[in-house]
DNA sequence: CTAATTTAAAATGTATACATTTTTTGTCAA
DNA sequence: TTGACAAAAAATGTATACATTTTAAATTAG
């Protein structure tokens, strides 16, 4: 495998993991030396990070893990309301039962294996979305709407060391898929609303109580 | 100034303005030895360029310029009609005057100059945009909006050798702006959408006689 | 002591060289 | 001719070395 992947997915994770604790300036040589590759590959997957928003620049040298910031997971909540549901719109005439299939097999991937990393876990929660909007054919869309949940995942990650929002977020996972195999379009977007809308407003509370 | 920058406008400005053709693939080899400067820099500006949207993998060695498609300027436009009004409307309520004084010089520049290149035009037109968004003070918002105004802006380069939308692009922006004096946020929210949509009809039905 | 300026240190930018991977080309057998 | 396989060429990945820029420290003038 490619160093650049492996650094990717290492640093990613530890990231989520509060091993470089938010605020940090994360140099190239800092990392450079931490992980035993050149700066080159630092530098791209510094970039890489960046343009996914798990590392910032900061007007000195080095990048920045930035901190949570309530505001700002508001505006993912925010975004993710606004897009969505317009995907799942209109990707749920066409979702084949095959394709709920694979999202039942993602969920009980989700709750049925118990030592899932924050990051593992985020990513099947963006497996779950992306197989139910995908057929909305939208690349764009879809690419805005991974960006988002990858950002959003940072906080989970944060959120979830101490407090659990597995079940909810299952039951919830499972009524949209219910409601999506009884072609119940307008259900299904509302209860998405919901999950998004009140899985933000417990994080909120929660980072604002830091 | 940094060769990366230089060659980021560089290479932007020539595949705007044809230079490299739609659907071509550029190495990383190839684009050292034209630009004159190292790998390194074509990587990382390749990488940049990557993530706007104007460059893409195709499986094989090398990044191409995407060629034109309908189907990728509708989904662009859709995503802008989704976001742009919510931007304005957050924004509008705080808009100062000084404010929009600079918006209008961005407009007088964009008409009165006349030997200005897709590329300038392009930037111009998101700054115009830009502007009047600023104050909804939604950082990621503001980010996808730019990003998808840099994707449409290679469209907009393409069109306009063909054909001018300068005038009647410059009027719905004049008229924009009155409405928005009048803190006429409802009305200047539907010309917004509607200089979406007409703009992008346009777009779409000059692709479709390629 | 403060502020400005110089100097040293550290970090990033860039080029070159080498390693690895991927593509292509060419050969041979069926 | 076709398809599989091997050799070559080409492209990218990665490390190291050097150049430039930026940041921090030290020094000195006021």
């Amino acid at each position: 495998m490619l160093k650049k992947q492996q650094l990717y997915h290492q640093l990613k994770n530890d990231i989520q993991q509060l091993h470089w604790q938010p605020g940090i300036v994360l140099t190239q040589q800092q990392l450079s030396a931490h992980y035993g590759v050149s700066r080159i590959v630092v530098r791209d997957v510094q970039q890489q990070l960046f343009n996914e928003g798990w590392l910032t620049t900061h007007g000195k040298a080095g990048m920045q893990v930035p901190p949570f910031n309530a505001n700002e997971a508001d505006e993912l909540a925010m975004l993710r309301l606004q897009l969505e549901p317009l995907a799942l719109k209109l990707a749920a005439p066409t979702l084949s039962f095959a394709q709920l299939g694979q999202t039942e097999d993602v969920l009980l991937t989700l709750s049925s294996t118990p030592a899932l990393s924050p990051y593992q876990r985020g990513e099947l929660n963006w497996q779950f979305h992306h197989l139910l909007y995908q057929s909305c054919n939208k690349p764009h869309l879809l690419g805005l709407l991974e960006k988002l949940h990858q950002q959003v995942s940072r906080y989970l990650g944060y959120q979830d060391q101490t407090q659990s929002y597995a079940q909810t977020s299952a039951a919830e996972h499972q009524q949209l898929l219910t409601l999506l195999r009884r072609r119940d379009i307008e259900g299904a977007c509302a209860v998405l609303t919901e999950h998004i809308a009140s899985a933000n407003k417990k994080l909120v509370s929660y980072l604002q109580n830091q």
